[in-house]
DNA sequence: GTGATTCTGTGACATTGATCACAGCTGGTT
DNA sequence: AACCAGCTGTGATCAATGTCACAGAATCAC
């Protein structure tokens, strides 16, 4: 596929003509990284915005003794590196890659440029960045309200949306990230990762097998803990 | 003060000249609540951009069971409503005036031209969701990684941010809110706010008067809690 | 000022879930 | 096949903190 057509995927480019997307294509700069590796490291500077054009990529922040949150995974046709382009500030998150990943890279002026050019492109933008602010809200109030059962419920329901798919009524999640990746983002322990995801498969609301993870009723399953 | 000032102070607004102001205080309404009622629903469909001249308002979700998690506490010159009009999407908060409060209101068309006509706004508020986002995700590193003293500590320097006037060092919050709503913001029970209040004053870092609430060491204090 | 209402402080208790410890699996490598 | 590293399952323990109960303050309304 061509930097063109990965770009017309991306949601923010999705209004802009075939002449447009070309242009922008061309200042874009292709990186690859392998698994495990760093993209971003949190306190440096934000330079680059970034769209993931194959492979996923973890957004987290550590605490000082280590601990990991995990904010977001990400994937094809995703993009990230655009917050501290907009409002000058410092990263406030990692970035690591969790498979091989390759990605198009794009400077900060050239991204600002596009901002000032084409007005639909910010307008999207808006439109995403209220989406993900929304998100987070919802991870706030389960964080805040949720017993840990619940919060790992809404965590796989994050990773059926973002990695799953659905085939009559119930999503299919390959390739589950590991159970510790899980309770990073859920907020909790993997070893109450591990008790959880066994008394779901007894209630018969999923399925486990190999690496992937099966949710029987999606809506049923959405219903019950959100 | 007239309306064209009250936008003059609003961040999204100030890169205008006074005549746009004026266009386009002339498309806003102004309306007034007491406290405690309620100005936004969850569930209603968005239609209207708010900002506030006078008074504050917090910003909130609630749960099934009537818990509920205080996302924000906005006050002058701070605006809301954005979000649903950007991503048309459901409103995901309601919001309740947490005094008296007047605001400039500004219909879902007119708040859709601007952003068409004046592109320093798409971008200002680019800006402005991003620093929200950041908020958003220090909270949620919060959270899932630190202990009720450190949640409380984190907000109350939230409300320092917000409501307080800093004078040689030391943070004042007049009108500190309730423990409850302390503990809603901190995502801990009301009980352990008293309790954690009374430890911070006992280790000599806040004191209180009344309803008010000094840091001593506003520096020290964040850096022993972030 | 008196009473009513709402907020705050504090002890006792119950519970959730983190942590520790270790055994069992699984998948990749030589 | 044998090994090793990293992931997962599971019991035991225990601390943090939510919940309940109630008394004492503060604030409000008349």
């Amino acid at each position: 596929m061509s930097k063109t057509d990965h770009l017309r995927n991306v949601p923010i480019f999705t209004d802009l003509t075939d002449s447009d997307l070309t242009k922008i294509a061309s200042k874009m700069v292709p990186r690859v990284y392998e698994k495990g590796q760093m993209i971003l490291l949190e306190e440096s500077m934000g330079e680059t915005f970034f769209i993931i054009t194959q492979g996923a990529v973890k957004v987290t922040r550590l605490s000082a003794d280590g601990r990991e949150v995990i904010l977001a995974i990400l994937g094809e046709s995703d993009f990230f590196g655009e917050m501290s382009l907009l409002d000058g500030e410092g990263r406030s998150a990692n970035i690591v890659a969790n498979e091989d990943a390759k990605v198009l890279t794009l400077s900060r002026n050239d991204f600002l440029d596009c901002l000032e050019s084409y007005p639909k492109i910010a307008i999207a933008l808006l439109e995403e960045l209220a989406t993900r602010l929304r998100k987070s809200d919802q991870q706030i109030e389960s964080l805040s309200l949720s017993d840990s059962e619940h919060r790992i419920g809404i965590t796989l329901i994050r990773l059926a949306g973002e990695l799953g798919t659905i085939k009559q009524g119930h999503v299919t999640v390959k390739n589950l990230p590991y159970q510790q990746d899980i309770a990073n983002m859920a907020g909790t322990s993997r070893e109450t990762v591990s008790r959880t995801l066994k008394l779901l498969e007894d209630k018969k609301l999923v399925r486990r097998e190999n690496r992937n993870l099966t949710i029987y009723n999606y809506d049923a399953f959405r219903q019950a803990f959100s």
